[in-house]
DNA sequence: GGTTCAAGCGCG
DNA sequence: AAAGCGCGCTTGAACC
């Protein structure tokens, strides 16, 4: 017998899901029981050495990742830490950040925004962040043509909001927060090409219930119903979807008899046009943003990309202006 | 000393 | 059986 190695995760994972009573809800090929992560991420609910697992990994990463790392990427020339962009990672279009990814900086935790925190313009110099809203989701209402669609974002609703309204058949003030909650999850699962069994799992409720959900949604918006299927009718057909401005992400497998990989490929084709015009988009306006910053006097340069939002370093009196006229170039894209 | 893989975490 | 897109980095295990 092998020597019993208390501290791998993987066997302590295990030993705990026996002493949790967990469900085994399926077996690896080999034959080795094993619980789907969101059974193991949820009985943190009920159990407190579960949830003090979680949170220690989350900490560890922090500290793995970003407090210990990043110091020691410092370029000792201009002190500052510096990324490489990619063109040519990322199937869709993105601009991916390597070495060191600046990308995924912790925003979204207490503890992750500390470190944060650490990221600061020189002396008389401030941080400009400008990102899209919503931008995929305005897409999909152009490329769909949805009319209800293409209301609510002309009249600057809180979009998560006017889907719970319209799906839920309530006032928009009367939108409950666990009806924004599952009209966002029903909007982030459109553009990811998520299925009814999806949702149930992310909502926590029934495959029906999410069912009802979806069928109430397309109801609402017919026009983004058959924007869908239209999309994986021509991916079928022509192998391959397109972006707004034409870049193109081939999918041989959507012809697969592979069931799992036709299937991914279909969520792909539902996906690959939104994000990558959101990628293309951010793109025109990076150069419009540069070429602006770049004319004479201007105390202003972008620094970074973080996939719908450009970070600029600019001098601490012209903040306001730098702000309108880089919303502006996003916007209108110069 | 190195590589490769999976798991698990960070972000949009 | 799997069933939500796109990425990168760290860790530990297994192996050379």
């Amino acid at each position: 017998m092998r020597p019993f190695n208390l501290e791998s995760p993987k066997q302590l994972q295990q030993i705990l899901f026996e002493k949790l009573q967990l469900p085994v809800l399926r077996k690896t090929p080999s034959g080795t029981p094993s619980r789907p992560k969101t059974c193991w991420r949820n009985s943190r609910r009920r159990h407190l050495l579960p949830r003090h697992i979680l949170e220690y990994r989350g900490l560890a990463k922090l500290r793995s990742t970003y407090t210990e790392k990043l110091p020691e990427q410092i370029d000792p020339d201009t002190g500052r830490v510096h990324t490489s962009y990619h063109q040519a990672v990322a199937a869709t279009g993105r601009l991916s950040s390597m070495d060191p990814n600046l990308q995924n900086i912790p925003i979204r935790s207490p503890e992750g925004r500390r470190i944060r925190q650490a990221f600061i313009a020189p002396p008389g110099y401030r941080l400009l962040a400008a990102d899209y809203s919503q931008i995929e989701l305005r897409i999909m209402a152009h490329l769909s043509g949805d009319e209800g669609l293409l209301r609510a974002f002309a009249e600057e609703r809180d979009i998560h909001q006017a889907t719970a309204a319209e799906v839920f058949g309530v006032a928009a003030d009367a939108v409950s927060h666990d009806q924004r909650r599952s009209a966002k999850a029903i909007n982030f699962g459109l553009i990811y090409g998520m299925s009814a069994f999806g949702l149930a799992r992310q909502l926590g409720v029934s495959r029906s219930a999410a069912q009802t959900y979806v069928d109430l949604y397309f109801t609402r918006y017919p026009g983004v119903r058959r924007y869908m299927e239209a999309t994986r009718a021509q991916a079928r057909n022509d192998g391959y979807v397109e972006t707004v401005f034409g870049r193109r992400l081939y999918l041989p497998e959507i012809r697969s008899r592979n069931r799992q990989l036709q299937q991914y490929a279909e969520r792909s084709a539902i996906n690959a046009p939104m994000q990558g015009t959101a990628a293309d988009i951010i793109k025109r306006a990076m150069i419009a943003v540069d070429q602006w910053c770049q004319r004479d006097d201007i105390p202003a340069r972008l620094i970074m990309q973080v996939h719908d939002e450009l970070v600029l370093e600019v001098r601490e009196d012209f903040l306001s202006k730098a702000a309108a006229e880089v919303g502006r170039l996003m916007s209108e894209g110069g």
